[in-house]
Order: C-alpha cells, then structure tokens, then sequence
DNA sequence: TACATATATTCACTTATGTGAATATACAGA
DNA sequence: TCTGTATATTCACATAAGTGAATATATGTA
C-alpha cells in the first residue's frame, strides 16, 4: 500500500466514520428530505439538544451538512445528495444480506 | 425516532462502521479487483499477518467478503460488489469536497 | 507422527468517540 | 440593556476499537 493509496483511504474511511452513528444517519436521512434546524432536529430524534449539535459538528466538520443561520435559527442543509445514493445503496446491500440470512435459517 | 428505523439505522452504522478504517477499505477494494488468500492481503497491505487476520474477521462478521478454503490456504471473496459502487461514489463525494475546497483556498 | 506453512485468537495497552450534565455563546425582541 | 430562546462547547466518564506480541489452531507433507 503506498502513500497515496494510504492517504486516500485515510480520508476515505474518516468519511465512513462519520456514517457509522445512528443518530447521524437519521439526521441525514431527514435532511434529504427537508432542510430543518437543530431544534427540530431534536425533537425528531428525540436526543438531548446538545447532543444533536455534536453529531452536526462531525457531520459539518467533513463537510457532509452545512448551516445557514436564518434569523434566530440555524437551518441545516445536506451537502450533496449522492451521499443518500450511497447510503442507500449500503441499505439494499444491509438488506439483501438480512434475506439471505433469513432463507439460511428457514432452510 | 422510532424503534424500526431506529434499529435500521444501528445495523445501517455497523455496516458504514465496518468501512471506517483504511486497511479494511484497501481489502475491499484489492478483494474486488481479484479475490486473494491471507498472506497475498498482508503482502499487499504491508502490516503484520494478525493484523490482516483481524480486519478480514470485521468484514466476515458483516457479511462483506467470505472465505473459502482452497487447499492450505483461506481465499477471500468480496461479497457484494455494489459495497465498491457505495464506496465510489462516496468517494467521489470526497474529492469534491476537496476540490471545492482547494478553489476556495485559491480563490 | 513430526514439521512447516497458513491463518486465527488472545492479551495488555492505547486511543477515539459517544453521553449526560452543566455551562457558554449568539441573537431577537421588549 | 435585560430576558428568553436557540445553538454550541466543555468536562468527566464509559465504552469501543485498533495495535504489537505472543500463541494457538489447522492443514499439507515427509
């Protein structure tokens, strides 16, 4: 493995980190589909506020969201929609895992 | 948040947490390029042979590559091809970022 | 069976990351 | 300026996950 190589999935795998939180996830799920601000965020996750602003700070650190103070709000945006194809793609894969061991179980 | 996508969500971030972690992304990818045993991963990755043998258990245990025993030797298979089409396109997420980035440094 | 090679596991340790609780900061409006 | 609402940060702590070193297990062959 060379450096670049090296680097590149060092990066490549800071990115995956930071979909590997549920909370995460659902809050960029939510997203796509309708840009919220954080307290909103909260109630939908049912999480302590501060909590949901630590896991817009990692997701906001990579660049994956982004804030767009609007009056007395922040409204949080998805930074680009491919990251839902990808995750999207991981859940049929999650999926069809889940069936397959289902069926082996069944026999 | 409810319980479903709550749990969806957990499996979901297992899956991506499997992917958080740069030799575990190299073996992927060598694995889709051509399917090897232990010691030409630890050959390629260039970390000690338990080291391999650890982050290859990670992808087993998530269903991401599976091993078949060939004579001596344990062959590794990536499982799904389309966890490489989730990783390209995250990682073309990426290098936008970082170009977008690199312009604003620029610009 | 004894040995060599291939692979997996365990242990002790370090580091990264999540959480609740408390607190700080920023802004709008009276 | 004072107050209330919105958001972010910090701290202490718990837990998860990675690593090197050592060792165990499995297989093929003499």
């Amino acid at each position: 493995m060379n450096n670049l190589s090296n680097e590149i999935n060092q990066l490549h795998a800071d990115l995956c980190s930071a979909l590997a939180e549920p909370n995460r996830l659902f809050i960029l799920y939510a997203l796509s589909e309708k840009s919220c601000n954080v307290t909103e965020l909260t109630k939908l996750l049912e999480v302590p506020q501060p909590t949901t602003s630590r896991h817009l700070k990692t997701l906001r650190e990579r660049g994956l969201v982004y804030a767009e103070r609007q009056g007395s709000t922040i409204i949080y945006h998805l930074a680009d929609k491919r990251l839902i194809e990808a995750l999207d793609l991981l859940r049929t894969v999650l999926s069809d895992r889940l069936t397959h061991r289902a069926s082996l179980v069944k026999g």
